[in-house]
DNA sequence: CCCTTTAAGCTTTTT
DNA sequence: GCTTAAAGGG
């Protein structure tokens, strides 16, 4: 049993000193809104105020946290630093979850509490826009020859997340609902995750002693990058929490707004502020980032509307440190040459506003004549967060590196969670898959020896996959059930790590980890790269054509570039290019974002830089 | 078949 | 606002 500790003696875990006001978040039971600007320690804060929680039982056993994030590395990462601070026992009573599964969790536990008419069938099925437009032709409220299918699919989304239930209103979401939620003509039930949300916030709204129970369960709840909450998300956390005694702690920074275009609530910090009765408090640590850097985040908070506040920043910095470049440049081979010649550190980043592939061409090739790798991330980044890979790219690793005990770990955890067994409850079913699992390995390291195509290569990835199984996939990775989904994934992955085979050869630990991204400067978006921090960043691409929305949306575009300077720690550099002969229309302008240049030349910590 | 016109996509996650 | 792909016209 872990010690409880009076709150006055506790103290932050692993030597971590808070600032004040992230002490006070911490120790604070009212509902509070965090705002938290690049480089302020978030997670740290959550996971310190976690174990505060947990330590002294102001989260009183056995009730828990439960912290919402919107992704799920960032619910993962949370949920890994609470359990580093303070140990296993108490980190079992914090959930963290998306609001995607925090809302799934509630409809499927809670099925039954819905009005028959209003309950989904139990096999439905997530997102299927086959199903969906079948169901919207068949409801038959309009031509769908009218509508272009770009705008088809913004229309479904809208009258699907617009019904409001129980159906009051006559809107064409009430007659497409029932064919979604019962299934029709052999389709299976099928749900979008903004109606699996609005169902969950019905059987809360509708059924007090489920929100009781759930209040009970859940003392105290964590909102993460909060300023990224849509409208449907925050009702449900008020349908949850509003008027309750579980205490609410809500961090986010509204210079970081970004997904505003996506449907993030604009005023979701006051709406808080007000509904919740919640105070506000601001962290001025900037642990991340040099002072020059810092200063020049500084000097957009007037643009980005947010009060002048001293960020203070690490004692590990001279107050000189820190670079700001800006580069412009005539060609894109000056540029290309000054990133080139510039990339020597390791840790760095090329980040573009938006379709990295048509900025980055003659980059990548320079960068490759001076022996370094680099590439676009997008496809790369979802690939290797899918769970069937990391089990492909960890069994490869095994194969031929028999005594690598991460990978063991990993492949031992999957064989747990996806078949249920384990060394000490199913003894003989864990031997019996161990023993498959030496021979698909022997296989496995037999055939990578000698594999001379493509076609070779992804024979040996589905006797891989066949070895856990498609079923047992599957049920273990739901999202796997539906369509082409899994075949499309597994299809890519061959592709590409056969274009990383076709550079190494037989160096097999080189290419999987070539294809991990290891050895390879990371080009990606700004919106990719929230929440990351990179030494040196070079933005690419400091162009009115980048930032063709500016006139639509100068704040959410004021917000990008603030995310992209506040990535870097050391080194910042921006480039603008006077012809880009990779595109169409090569010349470019900066006369609509004028003032993001006039940022950097009257700064004082930036330097332009003329190449030619 | 080639040239012109039209219109979507661009920045995203989630079981 | 630019790029790309597809549809449309001669």
């Amino acid at each position: 049993m872990a010690k409880i500790i009076r709150p006055e003696k506790w103290l932050p875990s692993d030597g971590i000193v808070l600032e004040e006001n992230a002490d006070a978040t911490v120790k604070i039971q009212n509902n509070i809104l965090v705002v938290a600007g690049p480089g302020a320690g978030k997670t740290e804060l959550l996971a310190q105020k976690a174990g505060y929680l947990l330590q002294t039982n102001s989260c009183n056993d056995p009730q828990k946290i439960l912290a919402i994030s919107f992704k799920k590395d960032a619910a993962e990462n949370l949920k890994q630093r609470v359990q580093k601070r303070c140990g296993s026992e108490f980190g079992n009573r914090f959930s963290s979850m998306t609001y995607d599964a925090f809302a799934k969790s509630l409809l499927d536990r809670f099925r039954y509490a819905l009005p028959e008419e209003l309950r989904p069938n139990a096999d439905y099925v997530i997102e299927d826009e086959t199903i969906i437009d079948c169901a919207f032709r068949k409801a038959g409220y309009f031509n769908p020859k009218n509508y272009y299918p770009g705008k088809l699919r913004d229309l479904y989304d809208f009258k699907i997340s617009s019904t409001e239930i129980p159906f009051c209103k006559a809107g064409l979401g009430e007659d497409v609902w029932p064919l979604l939620l019962k299934g029709f003509d052999n389709h299976p039930a099928c749900l979008t995750f903004k109606m699996i949300c609005i169902l969950a916030e019905y059987i809360i709204r509708t059924n007090t002693k489920i929100r009781r129970a759930l209040l009970y369960t859940y003392s105290h709840v964590f909102l993460d990058e909060f300023q990224d909450t849509t409208d449907l998300q925050y009702k449900l956390v008020k349908t949850c929490f509003e008027n309750s005694s579980s205490s609410i702690t809500a961090v986010g920074d509204n210079k970081q707004r970004i997904m505003i275009w996506a449907g993030a609530s604009e005023t979701v910090f006051e709406d808080f502020q007000s509904e919740f009765s919640a105070s506000k408090t601001q962290l001025i640590m900037n642990h991340r980032s040099a002072p020059r850097l810092v200063e020049l985040q500084k000097q957009m908070y007037v643009s980005l509307q947010e009060n002048r506040v001293e960020i203070q920043t690490s004692d590990k910095w001279d107050s000189k440190d820190g670079e700001i470049n800006l580069f412009i440049a005539d060609t894109e081979a000056a540029e290309a040459d000054i990133i080139a010649e510039g990339i020597k550190a390791k840790d760095i980043c090329i980040l573009c506003k938006q379709t990295p592939d048509r900025y980055t061409g003659k980059i990548i090739e320079k960068l490759n004549e001076f022996g370094i790798k680099a590439r676009v991330e997008t496809e790369y980044q979802d690939l290797i967060k899918e769970p069937i890979v990391i089990l492909l790219i960890n069994l490869m690793r095994l194969a031929i590196k028999r005594k690598s005990p991460t990978e063991w770990e990993v492949i031992n955890g999957s064989l747990l969670s996806i078949y249920k067994i384990s060394d000490i409850d199913t003894p003989d079913e864990y031997d019996k898959k161990q023993e498959e699992l030496i021979n698909i390995l022997n296989k496995c390291n037999d055939a990578m020896g000698k594999i001379g195509n493509v076609e070779e290569l992804r024979g040996l990835v589905n006797d891989i996959v066949l070895f856990w199984g498609i079923p047992d996939l599957k049920s273990a990775y739901p999202a796997y059930i539906q369509g082409d989904y899994f075949d499309n994934k597994i299809k890519r992955f061959v592709e590409l790590l056969w274009e990383e085979y076709e550079q190494c050869q037989d160096d097999w630990i080189n290419v999987l980890e070539n294809f991990m991204g290891l050895y390879s400067v990371p080009i990606m978006t700004i919106h990719k790269s929230k929440g990351l921090e990179y030494e040196a960043v070079y933005f690419v691409g400091l162009e009115d054509g980048a930032f063709w929305n500016f006139k639509n949306q100068p704040m959410e575009d004021r917000c990008a570039f603030f995310v992209a300077l506040s990535r870097a720690k050391q080194f910042m550099s921006f480039t603008y290019c006077e012809v880009r002969e990779s595109l169409r229309y090569p010349r470019q302008s900066y006369s609509e974002i004028n003032e993001f240049f006039e940022l950097l030349t009257t700064s004082g910590v930036a330097e332009v830089i003329r190449l030619s």
